[in-house]
RNA sequence: GCCCCCAUCGUCUAGAGGACCAGGACACAGGCCUUUCAAGCCUGGUGCAGGGGUUCGAAUCCCCUUGGGGGCACCA
Protein backbone atom coordinates (compact mmCIF):
# COMPACT_ATOMS: atom_id res chain seq x y z
CA UNK A 1 0.00 0.00 0.00
CA UNK A 2 1.27 3.24 -1.12
CA UNK A 3 -0.39 6.66 0.50
CA UNK A 4 0.28 9.94 0.26
CA UNK A 5 -0.07 13.78 1.93
CA UNK A 6 0.39 16.40 -0.42
CA UNK A 7 0.23 19.76 0.89
CA UNK A 8 0.93 22.92 -0.96
CA UNK A 9 3.28 25.46 0.72
CA UNK A 10 0.87 28.40 0.58
CA UNK A 11 0.34 28.51 4.25
CA UNK A 12 0.80 27.08 7.56
CA UNK A 13 0.34 23.34 8.62
CA UNK A 14 -3.51 23.40 9.21
CA UNK A 15 -5.30 21.15 11.94
CA UNK A 16 -7.65 20.03 9.22
CA UNK A 17 -4.04 18.58 7.03
CA UNK A 18 -3.00 17.28 10.23
CA UNK A 19 -5.80 14.85 10.43
CA UNK A 20 -5.78 14.11 7.00
CA UNK A 21 -1.70 13.39 7.26
CA UNK A 22 -2.86 11.19 10.50
CA UNK A 23 -5.22 8.82 8.60
CA UNK A 24 -2.82 8.43 5.86
CA UNK A 25 0.37 7.74 7.81
CA UNK A 26 -2.09 5.55 10.63
CA UNK A 27 -3.00 3.55 7.48
CA UNK A 28 0.72 3.14 5.94
CA UNK A 29 1.90 1.48 9.29
CA UNK A 30 -1.31 -0.54 9.31
CA UNK A 31 -0.67 -2.12 6.85
CA UNK A 32 2.77 -1.66 6.53
CA UNK A 33 2.99 0.11 3.40
CA UNK A 34 4.42 3.39 2.52
CA UNK A 35 3.67 6.89 3.78
CA UNK A 36 4.99 9.79 0.81
CA UNK A 37 4.93 13.61 1.07
CA UNK A 38 4.72 15.18 -1.99
CA UNK A 39 4.80 19.16 -2.32
CA UNK A 40 2.23 20.61 -4.80
CA UNK A 41 4.26 23.69 -5.45
CA UNK A 42 1.77 24.94 -8.80
CA UNK A 43 0.68 28.02 -7.86
CA UNK A 44 4.01 30.35 -7.91
CA UNK A 45 1.59 33.67 -6.97
CA UNK A 46 0.96 31.59 -3.16
CA UNK A 47 4.27 30.42 -2.05
CA UNK A 48 5.02 31.03 1.60
CA UNK A 49 8.57 30.94 1.68
CA UNK A 50 8.93 29.10 5.19
CA UNK A 51 5.59 27.15 4.76
CA UNK A 52 7.04 23.86 3.78
CA UNK A 53 9.44 24.42 6.64
CA UNK A 54 6.48 24.21 9.05
CA UNK A 55 4.75 21.46 7.13
CA UNK A 56 7.58 19.53 7.45
CA UNK A 57 8.52 20.45 11.18
CA UNK A 58 4.27 20.10 12.18
CA UNK A 59 4.58 16.87 11.28
CA UNK A 60 7.52 15.74 12.62
CA UNK A 61 6.15 17.52 15.83
CA UNK A 62 3.51 15.06 15.49
CA UNK A 63 5.77 12.49 14.95
CA UNK A 64 4.30 11.20 11.57
CA UNK A 65 7.41 10.71 9.77
CA UNK A 66 7.03 9.95 6.27
CA UNK A 67 8.89 7.77 4.18
CA UNK A 68 9.25 8.70 0.83
CA UNK A 69 9.49 12.82 0.15
CA UNK A 70 11.80 16.19 0.83
CA UNK A 71 14.28 15.76 3.42
CA UNK A 72 14.38 12.06 3.03
CA UNK A 73 14.36 11.09 -0.64
CA UNK A 74 13.21 8.11 -2.10
CA UNK A 75 12.74 6.52 -5.67
CA UNK A 76 10.05 8.01 -6.80
CA UNK A 77 10.89 11.74 -6.83
CA UNK A 78 11.46 14.57 -7.18
CA UNK A 79 9.07 14.79 -4.38
CA UNK A 80 8.29 18.43 -5.63
CA UNK A 81 5.88 19.05 -8.23
CA UNK A 82 7.60 21.97 -9.27
CA UNK A 83 10.44 19.68 -10.30
CA UNK A 84 8.83 17.42 -12.53
CA UNK A 85 7.61 20.03 -14.92
CA UNK A 86 8.59 17.98 -18.18
CA UNK A 87 6.58 14.85 -16.99
CA UNK A 88 3.42 16.96 -17.02
CA UNK A 89 3.97 18.41 -20.53
CA UNK A 90 4.95 15.55 -21.54
CA UNK A 91 1.75 13.97 -20.89
CA UNK A 92 -0.30 17.32 -21.59
CA UNK A 93 1.04 17.00 -24.99
CA UNK A 94 0.21 13.49 -25.51
CA UNK A 95 -3.36 13.89 -24.49
CA UNK A 96 -3.29 16.69 -27.28
CA UNK A 97 -2.17 14.22 -30.00
CA UNK A 98 -4.59 11.55 -29.25
CA UNK A 99 -7.20 14.27 -29.31
CA UNK A 100 -8.06 13.97 -25.40
CA UNK A 101 -6.75 17.89 -24.95
CA UNK A 102 -6.54 21.18 -26.46
CA UNK A 103 -4.91 24.54 -26.66
CA UNK A 104 -7.11 27.16 -25.78
CA UNK A 105 -6.53 30.57 -26.55
CA UNK A 106 -8.94 32.29 -24.63
CA UNK A 107 -8.03 35.40 -22.24
CA UNK A 108 -8.96 34.93 -18.60
CA UNK A 109 -11.43 38.13 -19.27
CA UNK A 110 -13.04 36.37 -21.59
CA UNK A 111 -13.45 33.27 -19.21
CA UNK A 112 -14.39 35.42 -15.97
CA UNK A 113 -16.77 37.70 -18.04
CA UNK A 114 -18.35 34.68 -19.86
CA UNK A 115 -18.84 32.84 -15.95
CA UNK A 116 -20.57 36.29 -14.73
CA UNK A 117 -22.94 36.26 -17.16
CA UNK A 118 -23.59 32.83 -16.90
CA UNK A 119 -23.84 33.56 -13.11
CA UNK A 120 -25.99 36.59 -14.03
CA UNK A 121 -28.46 34.94 -16.00
CA UNK A 122 -28.47 32.20 -12.95
CA UNK A 123 -27.46 29.54 -15.62
CA UNK A 124 -27.46 26.11 -14.26
CA UNK A 125 -23.77 25.10 -15.09
CA UNK A 126 -21.45 27.05 -14.82
CA UNK A 127 -17.89 26.78 -16.41
CA UNK A 128 -16.13 27.46 -20.20
CA UNK A 129 -18.08 27.39 -23.18
CA UNK A 130 -15.47 25.17 -24.72
CA UNK A 131 -15.18 27.58 -27.53
CA UNK A 132 -11.25 26.94 -28.43
CA UNK A 133 -12.26 22.65 -28.34
CA UNK A 134 -13.38 23.09 -31.78
CA UNK A 135 -10.89 25.71 -33.43
CA UNK A 136 -9.68 23.93 -36.90
CA UNK A 137 -6.15 23.37 -37.75
CA UNK A 138 -5.56 26.46 -39.44
CA UNK A 139 -7.14 28.49 -36.93
CA UNK A 140 -4.85 26.99 -34.44
CA UNK A 141 -1.80 27.63 -36.75
CA UNK A 142 -2.60 31.17 -36.65
CA UNK A 143 -3.01 32.15 -33.33
CA UNK A 144 0.08 29.79 -32.74
CA UNK A 145 1.85 32.60 -35.07
CA UNK A 146 0.70 35.75 -34.22
CA UNK A 147 2.30 34.55 -30.41
CA UNK A 148 -1.19 34.35 -28.68
CA UNK A 149 -0.62 32.87 -24.76
CA UNK A 150 -2.45 29.85 -24.35
CA UNK A 151 -3.34 26.99 -21.57
CA UNK A 152 -4.34 23.14 -22.18
CA UNK A 153 -7.69 21.94 -21.09
CA UNK A 154 -9.24 18.55 -20.94
CA UNK A 155 -11.41 17.58 -23.38
CA UNK A 156 -14.45 15.95 -21.14
CA UNK A 157 -16.86 13.29 -22.54
CA UNK A 158 -19.83 15.89 -23.42
CA UNK A 159 -22.29 13.74 -22.29
CA UNK A 160 -22.46 10.56 -20.05
CA UNK A 161 -21.96 10.36 -16.18
CA UNK A 162 -19.17 9.44 -14.42
CA UNK A 163 -19.25 6.37 -12.08
CA UNK A 164 -17.29 5.52 -8.73
CA UNK A 165 -16.13 4.22 -5.69
CA UNK A 166 -15.71 6.34 -2.37
CA UNK A 167 -14.74 3.66 0.57
CA UNK A 168 -16.31 5.76 2.83
CA UNK A 169 -19.71 6.70 1.50
CA UNK A 170 -22.25 5.67 -1.66
CA UNK A 171 -21.87 8.21 -4.03
CA UNK A 172 -24.20 9.08 -7.10
CA UNK A 173 -23.01 8.98 -10.62
CA UNK A 174 -22.41 12.82 -11.45
CA UNK A 175 -23.07 14.39 -14.84
CA UNK A 176 -19.99 14.91 -17.57
CA UNK A 177 -21.35 17.89 -18.74
CA UNK A 178 -21.10 19.73 -15.60
CA UNK A 179 -17.12 19.89 -16.28
CA UNK A 180 -16.11 21.94 -18.57
CA UNK A 181 -13.24 20.76 -19.67
CA UNK A 182 -10.79 21.79 -17.15
CA UNK A 183 -7.84 23.37 -17.75
CA UNK A 184 -4.57 21.01 -17.17
CA UNK A 185 -1.86 23.24 -17.70
CA UNK A 186 -1.42 26.79 -16.94
CA UNK A 187 -0.24 29.44 -19.50
CA UNK A 188 2.73 30.03 -17.01
CA UNK A 189 3.46 26.23 -17.95
CA UNK A 190 2.93 25.02 -14.58
CA UNK A 191 -0.05 22.27 -14.24
CA UNK A 192 -3.19 23.00 -12.49
CA UNK A 193 -3.84 20.75 -9.58
CA UNK A 194 -6.01 17.87 -11.13
CA UNK A 195 -3.43 17.31 -13.50
CA UNK A 196 0.09 17.07 -11.61
CA UNK A 197 -2.23 15.25 -9.17
CA UNK A 198 -3.11 12.31 -11.36
CA UNK A 199 -0.07 12.34 -12.68
CA UNK A 200 2.01 11.81 -9.74
CA UNK A 201 -0.33 9.63 -8.14
CA UNK A 202 0.26 7.25 -10.97
CA UNK A 203 3.64 7.76 -10.95
CA UNK A 204 4.51 7.43 -7.34
CA UNK A 205 2.47 4.31 -7.58
CA UNK A 206 0.22 5.61 -4.83
CA UNK A 207 -2.98 2.67 -4.03
CA UNK A 208 -5.23 4.47 -2.10
CA UNK A 209 -5.75 8.50 -1.72
CA UNK A 210 -7.02 9.89 0.98
CA UNK A 211 -7.71 13.32 1.09
CA UNK A 212 -10.07 15.66 2.68
CA UNK A 213 -13.70 15.33 1.61
CA UNK A 214 -13.63 19.07 -0.24
CA UNK A 215 -12.24 17.13 -3.57
CA UNK A 216 -14.83 14.43 -3.32
CA UNK A 217 -16.64 16.55 -6.60
CA UNK A 218 -13.54 16.85 -8.78
CA UNK A 219 -13.04 12.85 -8.68
CA UNK A 220 -15.31 12.22 -11.64
CA UNK A 221 -12.65 15.11 -14.00
CA UNK A 222 -9.90 12.63 -12.51
CA UNK A 223 -11.74 9.22 -13.34
CA UNK A 224 -11.54 10.91 -16.82
CA UNK A 225 -8.23 11.75 -16.87
CA UNK A 226 -6.67 8.21 -15.40
CA UNK A 227 -8.81 6.93 -18.82
CA UNK A 228 -8.06 9.27 -20.73
CA UNK A 229 -4.71 8.40 -19.94
CA UNK A 230 -4.91 4.41 -19.60
CA UNK A 231 -4.09 4.13 -15.73
CA UNK A 232 -5.49 2.64 -13.22
CA UNK A 233 -7.48 3.96 -11.09
CA UNK A 234 -6.77 4.19 -7.03
CA UNK A 235 -8.98 3.49 -4.32
CA UNK A 236 -10.70 6.63 -3.07
CA UNK A 237 -11.35 7.09 0.17
CA UNK A 238 -12.51 10.96 1.02
CA UNK A 239 -11.79 12.16 4.74
CA UNK A 240 -14.68 14.31 7.11
CA UNK A 241 -14.11 18.02 6.93
CA UNK A 242 -13.71 19.52 10.25
CA UNK A 243 -15.86 22.04 11.18
CA UNK A 244 -15.72 25.28 13.69
CA UNK A 245 -16.41 24.49 16.99
CA UNK A 246 -19.32 26.26 16.19
CA UNK A 247 -19.91 23.37 13.76
CA UNK A 248 -20.83 26.08 11.63
CA UNK A 249 -18.77 26.33 8.29
CA UNK A 250 -15.09 24.54 7.43
CA UNK A 251 -12.57 25.36 9.99
CA UNK A 252 -10.08 26.71 8.01
CA UNK A 253 -11.56 30.51 7.44
CA UNK A 254 -10.28 31.72 10.48
CA UNK A 255 -12.74 32.92 13.17
CA UNK A 256 -13.47 33.90 16.57
CA UNK A 257 -13.93 31.00 18.92
CA UNK A 258 -17.10 31.63 20.95
CA UNK A 259 -18.35 34.53 22.96
CA UNK A 260 -15.00 35.08 24.85
CA UNK A 261 -13.64 35.83 21.66
CA UNK A 262 -10.72 34.73 22.24
CA UNK A 263 -9.10 33.45 18.63
CA UNK A 264 -9.86 30.16 17.27
CA UNK A 265 -6.28 28.33 17.23
CA UNK A 266 -6.08 26.98 13.30
CA UNK A 267 -2.44 25.96 12.48
CA UNK A 268 -0.69 22.94 14.19
CA UNK A 269 2.48 25.60 15.14
CA UNK A 270 -0.43 27.46 16.93
CA UNK A 271 -1.11 24.87 19.42
CA UNK A 272 2.50 23.27 19.96
CA UNK A 273 2.95 27.42 20.73
CA UNK A 274 0.00 27.21 23.19
CA UNK A 275 1.48 24.35 25.26
CA UNK A 276 -0.06 21.15 23.90
CA UNK A 277 1.71 18.19 24.03
CA UNK A 278 1.90 16.22 20.73
CA UNK A 279 0.99 13.17 22.12
CA UNK A 280 -2.32 14.55 23.27
CA UNK A 281 -2.68 15.70 19.98
CA UNK A 282 -2.47 12.61 17.85
CA UNK A 283 -4.87 11.10 20.00
CA UNK A 284 -6.96 13.73 19.97
CA UNK A 285 -7.15 14.33 15.93
CA UNK A 286 -6.85 10.67 15.61
CA UNK A 287 -10.03 10.49 17.84
CA UNK A 288 -12.10 12.64 15.38
CA UNK A 289 -13.96 10.61 12.73
CA UNK A 290 -12.62 7.53 13.84
CA UNK A 291 -12.78 5.76 17.08
CA UNK A 292 -10.76 3.33 18.95
CA UNK A 293 -13.00 2.24 20.94
CA UNK A 294 -16.58 2.30 22.50
CA UNK A 295 -15.49 2.50 25.73
CA UNK A 296 -12.50 5.12 25.68
CA UNK A 297 -11.61 7.90 23.68
CA UNK A 298 -7.67 7.51 25.22
CA UNK A 299 -5.38 5.54 23.52
CA UNK A 300 -1.71 5.85 22.21
CA UNK A 301 -0.45 5.83 18.70
CA UNK A 302 0.07 2.17 19.25
CA UNK A 303 -3.00 1.10 19.89
CA UNK A 304 -4.31 3.33 16.90
CA UNK A 305 -1.97 2.10 14.55
CA UNK A 306 -3.51 -2.14 15.76
CA UNK A 307 -7.02 -1.34 15.14
CA UNK A 308 -6.98 1.28 12.30
CA UNK A 309 -9.31 0.61 9.01
CA UNK A 310 -10.41 3.35 7.13
CA UNK A 311 -13.57 1.55 7.09
CA UNK A 312 -14.35 2.46 10.75
CA UNK A 313 -13.91 6.16 9.49
CA UNK A 314 -17.35 8.22 9.97
CA UNK A 315 -18.07 10.13 7.30
CA UNK A 316 -19.75 12.78 8.75
CA UNK A 317 -18.13 16.21 8.89
CA UNK A 318 -17.42 17.07 12.61
CA UNK A 319 -17.06 20.43 14.80
CA UNK A 320 -13.60 20.49 16.74
CA UNK A 321 -14.34 19.37 19.93
CA UNK A 322 -11.80 21.77 21.81
CA UNK A 323 -12.94 21.63 25.07
CA UNK A 324 -11.97 17.97 24.78
CA UNK A 325 -8.68 18.75 23.64
CA UNK A 326 -7.82 20.97 26.56
CA UNK A 327 -9.01 17.89 28.98
CA UNK A 328 -7.14 15.73 27.43
CA UNK A 329 -4.04 17.47 27.05
CA UNK A 330 -4.44 18.05 31.07
CA UNK A 331 -4.58 14.04 31.28
CA UNK A 332 -1.70 13.65 29.24
CA UNK A 333 0.20 15.95 30.99
CA UNK A 334 -0.89 14.60 34.30
CA UNK A 335 0.36 11.45 33.21
CA UNK A 336 4.12 12.83 32.27
CA UNK A 337 7.35 12.01 34.41
CA UNK A 338 7.60 15.31 36.41
CA UNK A 339 11.73 15.50 35.01
CA UNK A 340 9.73 15.02 31.62
CA UNK A 341 7.15 17.90 32.12
CA UNK A 342 10.10 20.02 33.69
CA UNK A 343 11.93 19.94 30.30
CA UNK A 344 9.06 20.29 28.23
CA UNK A 345 7.99 23.75 30.49
CA UNK A 346 11.61 25.46 30.38
CA UNK A 347 10.71 27.00 26.69
CA UNK A 348 7.55 28.38 27.90
CA UNK A 349 9.01 29.11 30.90
CA UNK A 350 11.97 30.72 30.08
CA UNK A 351 9.36 33.06 27.17
CA UNK A 352 6.96 33.93 29.92
CA UNK A 353 9.38 34.99 32.74
CA UNK A 354 12.28 36.42 30.46
CA UNK A 355 14.88 34.37 31.49
CA UNK A 356 17.42 32.32 30.35
CA UNK A 357 16.61 28.12 29.64
CA UNK A 358 19.76 27.32 31.41
CA UNK A 359 19.26 29.43 34.77
CA UNK A 360 15.44 27.91 34.88
CA UNK A 361 17.10 24.79 34.70
CA UNK A 362 19.56 25.22 37.64
CA UNK A 363 16.88 26.59 39.94
CA UNK A 364 15.99 24.55 42.76
CA UNK A 365 12.75 25.67 43.09
CA UNK A 366 11.36 24.22 39.58
CA UNK A 367 11.74 20.36 40.65
CA UNK A 368 10.02 21.20 43.61
CA UNK A 369 6.92 23.11 42.27
CA UNK A 370 6.58 21.22 38.78
CA UNK A 371 5.12 17.96 40.26
CA UNK A 372 2.68 20.28 42.25
CA UNK A 373 1.54 22.37 39.25
CA UNK A 374 0.97 19.08 37.19
CA UNK A 375 -2.28 18.03 37.61
CA UNK A 376 -3.21 21.94 37.99
CA UNK A 377 -2.12 22.18 33.83
CA UNK A 378 -4.58 22.26 30.80
CA UNK A 379 -1.78 23.57 28.42
CA UNK A 380 2.13 23.89 29.32
CA UNK A 381 1.72 27.54 28.82
CA UNK A 382 -0.55 28.04 31.90
CA UNK A 383 2.71 27.30 34.24
CA UNK A 384 4.57 30.63 34.32
CA UNK A 385 1.15 31.93 35.97
CA UNK A 386 1.28 29.47 38.93
CA UNK A 387 4.80 29.34 39.69
CA UNK A 388 6.54 32.84 38.47
CA UNK A 389 6.66 33.76 41.97
CA UNK A 390 9.83 31.31 42.40
CA UNK A 391 11.43 33.07 40.13
CA UNK A 392 11.26 36.55 40.50
CA UNK A 393 12.87 38.96 43.32
CA UNK A 394 9.88 40.88 43.44
CA UNK A 395 5.94 40.49 43.78
CA UNK A 396 2.90 42.92 43.75
CA UNK A 397 -0.09 42.16 44.64
CA UNK A 398 -3.40 44.11 46.01
CA UNK A 399 -2.95 44.66 49.79
CA UNK A 400 -6.38 43.76 50.23
CA UNK A 401 -6.13 40.21 48.93
CA UNK A 402 -3.78 39.91 52.70
CA UNK A 403 -7.50 40.16 54.53
CA UNK A 404 -9.08 37.07 54.78
CA UNK A 405 -12.49 36.22 54.55
CA UNK A 406 -14.35 37.02 57.61
CA UNK A 407 -10.83 38.44 59.34
CA UNK A 408 -9.78 42.59 59.63
CA UNK A 409 -6.89 43.83 58.77
CA UNK A 410 -5.44 43.83 62.26
CA UNK A 411 -6.26 40.27 63.17
CA UNK A 412 -4.88 39.12 59.55
CA UNK A 413 -1.75 41.17 60.97
CA UNK A 414 -1.57 39.65 63.76
CA UNK A 415 -2.04 36.05 62.35
CA UNK A 416 0.56 36.91 60.02
CA UNK A 417 3.13 37.57 62.48
CA UNK A 418 2.39 34.43 64.37
CA UNK A 419 3.00 32.42 61.41
CA UNK A 420 5.77 34.26 60.57
CA UNK A 421 8.17 33.98 64.00
CA UNK A 422 6.95 30.36 63.80
CA UNK A 423 7.95 29.56 60.42
CA UNK A 424 11.20 31.37 61.34
CA UNK A 425 11.84 28.25 63.60
CA UNK A 426 10.09 24.73 61.92
CA UNK A 427 12.02 22.78 59.88
CA UNK A 428 11.36 23.97 56.11
CA UNK A 429 9.42 20.41 55.02
CA UNK A 430 6.25 19.73 54.80
CA UNK A 431 6.39 17.51 57.13
CA UNK A 432 7.55 20.45 59.64
CA UNK A 433 5.03 22.91 59.14
CA UNK A 434 1.86 20.76 58.93
CA UNK A 435 0.98 20.32 61.99
CA UNK A 436 2.33 23.34 63.75
CA UNK A 437 0.64 25.50 61.24
CA UNK A 438 -2.53 23.72 61.68
CA UNK A 439 -2.11 24.08 65.60
CA UNK A 440 -1.51 28.14 64.94
CA UNK A 441 -4.93 28.38 63.56
CA UNK A 442 -6.68 26.57 66.10
CA UNK A 443 -4.68 28.80 68.81
CA UNK A 444 -5.46 32.19 66.89
CA UNK A 445 -9.18 31.05 66.72
CA UNK A 446 -9.13 31.23 62.95
CA UNK A 447 -10.26 28.67 60.27
CA UNK A 448 -6.67 26.89 58.65
CA UNK A 449 -8.09 28.46 55.28
CA UNK A 450 -7.83 31.45 56.65
CA UNK A 451 -4.49 31.48 57.67
CA UNK A 452 -3.20 29.40 54.92
CA UNK A 453 -5.27 32.00 52.60
CA UNK A 454 -3.09 35.25 54.06
CA UNK A 455 0.25 33.27 54.07
CA UNK A 456 -0.55 32.08 49.97
CA UNK A 457 -0.79 35.68 49.11
CA UNK A 458 1.71 36.79 51.40
CA UNK A 459 4.23 34.45 49.74
CA UNK A 460 3.57 34.12 46.50
CA UNK A 461 0.95 36.94 45.70
CA UNK A 462 -1.54 35.32 44.41
CA UNK A 463 -5.18 33.77 45.66
CA UNK A 464 -4.60 30.83 43.70
CA UNK A 465 -1.26 28.97 43.76
CA UNK A 466 0.38 25.56 44.31
CA UNK A 467 -0.31 23.89 47.37
CA UNK A 468 0.98 26.31 50.33
CA UNK A 469 3.79 24.10 51.74
CA UNK A 470 5.69 23.12 48.68
CA UNK A 471 5.55 26.98 47.81
CA UNK A 472 6.92 28.67 51.02
CA UNK A 473 9.73 25.36 49.93
CA UNK A 474 10.65 26.20 47.06
CA UNK A 475 10.72 29.87 47.91
CA UNK A 476 13.35 28.83 51.26
CA UNK A 477 12.98 30.36 54.56
CA UNK A 478 14.90 33.12 53.76
CA UNK A 479 12.62 34.69 51.24
CA UNK A 480 9.76 33.03 53.10
CA UNK A 481 10.27 35.26 55.78
CA UNK A 482 11.01 38.53 54.13
CA UNK A 483 8.25 38.23 52.17
CA UNK A 484 5.86 37.91 55.51
CA UNK A 485 7.50 40.84 56.88
CA UNK A 486 6.60 42.96 53.32
CA UNK A 487 3.19 41.74 53.61
CA UNK A 488 2.93 42.87 57.75
CA UNK A 489 4.55 46.10 56.32
CA UNK A 490 1.42 46.66 53.59
CA UNK A 491 -1.50 45.23 56.54
CA UNK A 492 -0.06 47.75 59.32
CA UNK A 493 -0.61 50.95 56.67
CA UNK A 494 -4.26 49.76 55.97
C1' G B 1 -28.69 28.95 -9.25
C1' C B 2 -26.77 23.85 -10.33
C1' C B 3 -24.18 19.25 -8.66
C1' C B 4 -22.45 16.13 -4.77
C1' C B 5 -21.83 14.53 0.39
C1' C B 6 -23.62 14.04 5.37
C1' A B 7 -27.39 13.56 9.56
C1' U B 8 -27.23 9.33 17.16
C1' C B 9 -27.01 13.60 23.78
C1' G B 10 -24.67 20.84 23.71
C1' U B 11 -19.96 18.54 21.36
C1' C B 12 -16.77 14.15 19.75
C1' U B 13 -18.46 9.32 19.15
C1' A B 14 -20.20 3.47 19.84
C1' G B 15 -24.06 1.25 17.20
C1' A B 16 -23.40 -2.29 10.29
C1' G B 17 -32.58 -5.27 11.54
C1' G B 18 -33.89 -8.20 17.30
C1' A B 19 -28.28 -8.33 22.50
C1' C B 20 -30.52 -0.49 22.71
C1' C B 21 -36.84 2.01 27.04
C1' A B 22 -29.42 3.61 22.77
C1' G B 23 -23.17 2.65 25.44
C1' G B 24 -18.49 5.84 26.27
C1' A B 25 -16.00 10.59 26.55
C1' C B 26 -15.85 15.94 27.01
C1' A B 27 -18.78 19.82 28.72
C1' C B 28 -22.64 20.97 32.29
C1' A B 29 -25.29 20.37 37.33
C1' G B 30 -25.20 18.43 42.37
C1' G B 31 -22.29 15.93 46.12
C1' C B 32 -17.74 13.93 48.52
C1' C B 33 -12.58 15.11 49.39
C1' U B 34 -9.94 19.64 50.43
C1' U B 35 -5.06 25.08 52.69
C1' U B 36 -6.66 28.22 47.23
C1' C B 37 -7.05 26.24 42.42
C1' A B 38 -6.92 21.77 40.32
C1' A B 39 -6.95 16.52 40.25
C1' G B 40 -9.77 12.35 41.98
C1' C B 41 -14.38 9.80 43.30
C1' C B 42 -19.94 9.47 43.30
C1' U B 43 -24.64 10.98 41.29
C1' G B 44 -27.69 13.35 37.49
C1' G B 45 -30.08 15.32 33.03
C1' U B 46 -30.13 15.67 27.93
C1' G B 47 -30.10 12.35 21.93
C1' C B 48 -31.60 8.33 17.19
C1' A B 49 -33.92 15.94 12.74
C1' G B 50 -39.29 15.28 10.79
C1' G B 51 -42.65 12.40 7.80
C1' G B 52 -43.71 8.25 4.99
C1' G B 53 -42.61 3.26 3.70
C1' U B 54 -40.16 -2.15 3.90
C1' U B 55 -40.29 -5.86 7.97
C1' C B 56 -43.08 -10.10 12.83
C1' G B 57 -39.36 -6.36 14.38
C1' A B 58 -35.56 -0.17 12.36
C1' A B 59 -31.05 4.32 15.31
C1' U B 60 -29.72 0.61 11.70
C1' C B 61 -32.75 -0.57 4.77
C1' C B 62 -35.66 2.74 0.93
C1' C B 63 -38.15 7.52 -0.37
C1' C B 64 -39.43 12.62 0.62
C1' U B 65 -38.78 17.00 3.51
C1' U B 66 -35.65 19.80 6.53
C1' G B 67 -30.95 21.04 8.26
C1' G B 68 -25.63 21.19 7.81
C1' G B 69 -21.28 20.77 4.76
C1' G B 70 -18.47 20.76 0.20
C1' G B 71 -17.84 21.97 -4.98
C1' C B 72 -19.00 24.75 -9.59
C1' A B 73 -10.91 29.14 -10.64
C1' C B 74 -5.03 29.82 -15.31
C1' C B 75 -6.13 27.95 -5.86
C1' A B 76 -4.94 23.81 -4.02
Amino acid sequence: MRVRMAPSPTGYFHLGSARTALFNWLYARRTGGRFILRIEDTDRTRLVPDSLQDIMDSLRWLDLQWDEGPAVGGAYGPYFQSERLPLYHEWGERLISAGLAYRCYCSEERIEALREGQRARKEPIIGYDRHCRTLTAAQRADLEASGATSVIRFAMPLEGETRFVDLLRKIKPFDNDHYRDPILVKTDGFPTYHFANVIDDHFMEITHILRGDEWLSSVPLHVNLYDALGWEIPVFAHLPLILDPSGVGKLSKRKKKGEGGEELLTFIREYRAAGYLPEAMFNFLAGMGWAYSPDTDLFTRRQAIERFDLADINPAAGALPLSKLEWMNGHYIRGLDPEDLAERLLPFLAESLAQPIESLWHNPALPVLVPLIQERLKTLDEAAALIDFAFVEEISYDPQMLVAKGLTPVLSLAALQAAGSLLAELPFTEEGMDVPLRGLADRLGVKVGQLFGILRVATTGKNIAPPLFGSMIALGRARTLARCAQAEELLRRM
